[in-house]
DNA sequence: TGCGCCTAAAGTGTCGACACATTTTTTATT
DNA sequence: AATAAAAAATGTGTCGACACTTTAGGCGCA
């Protein structure tokens, strides 16, 4: 699945994009933490490029919501406190339930099938005990079933730059075996509604699932929001 | 209201900030027309600035869904058609609610108490027969009530940039005095179920406002798209 | 006349330099 | 020694120049 991909070059994309893209990836993989300020001479020498590329991807990058910009101000990772996430889950929820009753009629059998399988490789690889790239990928092929198929455009781009945060707090839940292991479960509770085509059960189970992994996030990151509070008052 | 407004400077805003609102307020305004390509060179000269801060506003645009952009080619302004417009009225009546729904609570009766007062003023000012500058200020605020209290920083985002395709469309409505009819009955009726605290009937009149400029807007643009199939095929 | 190549013109992409703002360090003064 | 003013250092904002790409036009040739 490609989501947030807001042109759909032929050939070449221009150093900006693929810095843009970069730069994006280095946020979510957490290689740029938050926090963290964006020195533009030093990460464009970094990088072996000049400043003005990637200038115009840091403002992308803002709009996007993954930098806090103010002028004349070196640009810093925007922290996602448990609030944050809280409300951030509230739109996907309503956004990707959305998205599921208009793609639902457009997802072929056989798509389904795809993701199934995919899961059966994945549950007798290792039952979840760590998620891996390989899991993070299928999670985003499910995902992907509804994003690509709701036919609208708007949506498509509202939901693939709200995924770009969900990538980042995926990795949160990837250290935690136990939610790993609970979200698998409700993948796969998906799938089963998706390939028994009962629409009201694949909503439910997949509002099930947004709300259990929003949860476990704002438990997790409330405990951190804390912490930090401590240490700054302390 | 102030829809959009990605970051909040105590002063200034740099060169490229305002050059992305005055873009953006050109084509909202139509002062720069759909399908309208933009030089950079030609625009920058005319703006009396560089290409520099006008790129970085182009691209900021371009996020926004306004500008059409793909490497080495000049940037186009975005065309709406009918089927566009169908799409983003489903994504806004779906967030539209929401917001709703989240703020409804925190709307205070002296908040609702001013825009009932500013919709007398305009009833009583030309009862809707052409759409101004100051109703579509009120259609503003009415809208906003929800916008600016639904206090969750996601959706604001996502309706700010919505919002912004929503103006360029109401031009259109602004010009058949009928819809403008329409739309003023409607916002009244939304604003008398604000006032008797009535829940679902705010709810009810909000999704039926909004249907129904959907409806009005999508056979409009039907209109124009086959003339304009027409005339490219003949 | 119509088609394809070649060249010129116009446009976008990137860079390095400089102007201006902010932050940090130094220094003067009490 | 503490504080505030001044100055140096660091960083962002904007510009003009130049390289590369696309587009438009002209020219020859069938």
């Amino acid at each position: 699945m490609k989501i947030a991909k807001r042109r759909r070059p032929k050939r070449a994309a221009d150093l900006a994009d693929r810095i843009t893209e970069r730069l994006v990836e280095a946020i979510v993989s957490h290689e740029l933490l938050p926090g963290m300020p964006l020195r533009e001479a030093k990460l464009a020498k970094e990088w072996g490029i000049s400043r003005t590329p990637l200038r115009e991807a840091i403002r992308e990058a803002a709009a996007m919501g993954l930098l806090e910009l103010r002028p004349n101000r070196t640009p810093v990772i925007r922290q996602l406190t448990a609030d944050d996430v809280a409300k951030l889950y509230t739109v996907r929820e309503t956004l990707e339930l959305l998205a599921l009753d208009l793609a639902l009629e457009r997802i072929g059998p056989s798509e389904v099938e795809r993701v199934a399988r995919e899961a059966e490789r994945l549950k007798a690889a290792n039952a979840g005990a760590a998620w891996t790239k390989l899991e993070l990928e299928f999670d985003s092929h499910l995902h992907g079933l509804w994003f690509e198929h709701c036919n609208n455009r708007w949506l498509e781009d509202v939901l693939g730059k709200l995924w770009t945060f969900i990538r980042i707090l995926q990795q949160v839940v990837a250290r935690d075996p136990s939610a790993v292991q609970r979200a698998f479960q409700e993948h796969l509770l998906i799938i089963e509604a998706l390939a028994a085509r009962d629409h009201p059960g694949v909503r439910a189970a997949l509002r099930q699932h947004i709300r259990s992994s929003a949860d476990f996030l704002i438990k997790y990151l409330r405990a951190i929001d804390a912490a930090n509070e401590d240490s700054s008052k302390g």
